[in-house]
DNA sequence: ATGGCTGTATTATGGCACTGATGCACCCCA
DNA sequence: TGGGGTGCATCAGTGCCATAATACAGCCAT
């Protein structure tokens, strides 16, 4: 028998969310170091072979948090602390919005977050 | 400054999975008994305020996975040891295809799962 | 100044998931 | 044998997502 419906997870998460995550990602691990200059549009498209609007779509919301600036006709660079106030913005909202679920969550299935810190 | 994006959190979750989650923990904490009859699909679409049909289609993979017993024309029974299948079912696909990315989103973000524990 | 790179605006289109309204098939009980 | 309760199938509507084809605006090195 299959059993196989994830309780929460959700399958088919829109392309331009993946991509913010990931840039998300990216910026506050350093791979992309403040100051420097993003991947274009085009080429991060080309990439992840995606269409360029989803990736514009992906940049937007960095713009509008200030965390990237834009330099017209020459690129976005990453703005200075964005790192930090990226992830400090990133674990507030993880814990006003997803750790509560989660928690209870895994409580339900008799699960303890101390004892799976070690595995994997 | 907003800075209010989760990073993967869904925010527009389909209403038949929210309704699904929330009757799968009814049943693993036995809220719904094992060989008692579920709600109607017309009475927890009345309740929840959502169309039969939406509450049809969470009620759908519960049927599919054996955990639910139909009689057309009488109503939908819990399965004897439901409970306890759909809790092991859903803690494996929790550790297998969630818990991972949790993990590595809490590091990424200097989170401690052990230290997360006593808060809430 | 020209070619080539940046981001951006516009418009259109196809696909897909979600939701909704209606009607039908079935079963039980009075 | 009705009436009211089940689940379920069909059709249609809506909105978001992703893609595409263009075109425009700005910057820079050659």
């Amino acid at each position: 028998m299959a059993l196989m419906h994830p309780m929460s997870a959700h399958p088919n998460r829109p392309v331009y969310l993946k991509l913010r995550d990931q840039i998300a990602a990216a910026i506050i691990d350093g791979a992309y170091p403040e100051g420097a200059m993003l991947p274009s549009v085009r080429a991060l498209a080309a990439e992840q072979g995606a269409n360029p609007l989803t990736v514009a779509k992906a940049y937007q919301q960095f713009q509008n948090d200030g965390l990237v600036e834009v330099q017209r006709g020459v690129g976005m660079y990453v703005v200075r602390g964005a790192a930090e106030r990226l992830r400090a913005a990133e674990r507030e909202a993880f814990l006003r919005e997803e750790w509560p679920e989660i928690r209870s969550r895994m409580a339900r299935l008799g699960l303890d977050p101390a004892d799976l810190v070690i595995v994997s």
